[in-house]
DNA sequence: ATTTTTGTTAAAAAATTGTGAACATCGCAA
DNA sequence: TTGCGATGTTCACAATTTTTTAACAAAAAT
């Protein structure tokens, strides 16, 4: 999403980001910025955000969104002196970008954003809640530090229940992302499967809860 | 990260240093310097640091990032009169420059420094978890400190579960990336690989950890 | 020509899984 | 308070899946 009050800057980016392969959302102000933020949020991958901006400028924008969401913000500055660096980070954003923007550079320095977002990625995948320690990658999982040993069904039943924390999942959900849609078989073998977990979970086997008639909850 | 009072100076070295194509952090005093370092520590690479700072001088700065972290300083000094080499040394600076400060003498010295670092890189390539060590130079492998011989595939095989170490591999990524990608054989060869490889490995078998159902795990 | 490495197969071993039945618990109505 | 049906838990065990291991022959390297 480009978001900048001059129509030829984002008409100039624009272009260049289309003609990389990037697809791009505009807005002309912070006002239409943050409710076009609200209601494409799931496909915006990246914010270039002017900081000088009519109705809301550009922190407030940064923070607004930094609010809700993690997505990588760069701003770009008139001039560098107006970018207080301490300041830009402290509120969220990631990278800054002088202005006059020099598309061949800002279009190098988002590649190698996301080169280096897409290198960081495999680090730190580590669920943790209430003493129940999940990391997917290596497919660990801590019991107040320890390790435990989990099958593979159980394990998947424990990251959905996990990814879900808070919400009920009904026995047929289960069945149908941990076993798969095509799968035929009884409901009772999620409850023996949810017993083994509780049994592997010890002393924290309560995380799970029971909800009578609906299904299971993990309480994170 | 540019830790020097003089604003003059900062914009000076940064807009070299992003031509550059480095990403610059700035700090005008030594608190706020120890303060960004602390935030920042895992994307600063390299501290250019003044020695004559508000707050903390250079060389406390100095010292105290030493007491956490072994990245490289350079130091500025005023006059080459300023700088106490073996005191320089001593409490960690890497490397120190004169002011008044020529940039593209600076840059040659950031530069060379990095490629020294990468060179270095490059030397010593061994690989030592656990007690098993891996010199990808040589292609030995040492157990214990008693070197072991093992195939091609089954050195490959090793090599990529360590650099992975913490992650399940799965017999997908193994196969392609020990056999190639377009390697058409069945999946039971990988087993068969580990296997003979666990062999070798005698008593330190278990590094290789079974992830049933995803795939190995090699345990650093 | 000999040794080493490699891929495949099949049997053995190990771990996981599904099921049904016994048992426990809950909510509700008598 | 009790009894009942519905729902959830637990258990044992057989079936299944997955991994390990061994054996063997082809291919490659020495």
């Amino acid at each position: 999403m480009i978001v900048d009050d001059e129509e030829k800057i984002r008409i100039l980016l624009r272009d260049f980001l289309e003609r990389e392969g990037y697809r791009v959302l505009e807005a002309p102000d912070g006002k239409q910025a943050l409710e076009m933020f609200q209601k494409y949020e799931n496909d915006i991958d990246l914010v270039l955000l002017d900081v000088m901006l009519p109705e809301f400028d550009g922190w407030t924008v940064c923070r607004e969104i930094r609010k809700v969401s993690q997505v990588p913000i760069i701003m770009l500055t008139a001039r560098s002196e107006d970018f207080d660096e301490v300041h830009g980070f402290e509120i969220g954003a990631d990278d800054y970008v002088k202005k006059p923007v020099k598309p061949t550079a800002l279009i190098a320095r988002i590649n190698a954003f996301f080169r280096r977002l897409e290198r960081g990625k495999g680090e730190n995948n580590v669920l943790s809640f209430d003493g129940i320690e999940i990391d997917d990658a290596s497919h660990v999982v801590r019991v107040d530090g320890n390790e435990i040993s989990l099958s593979p069904k159980e394990y998947s039943l424990l990251l959905i229940l996990v990814e879900n924390r808070g919400k009920i999942v009904s026995r047929e959900q289960l069945l149908n992302q941990v076993w798969g849609y095509d799968y035929y078989g009884g409901l009772r073998t999620v409850d023996t499967h949810i017993n083994r977990l509780r049994i592997k979970l010890g002393k924290k086997a309560d995380a799970i809860a029971t909800i009578r008639g609906f299904g299971y909850r993990f309480e994170g």
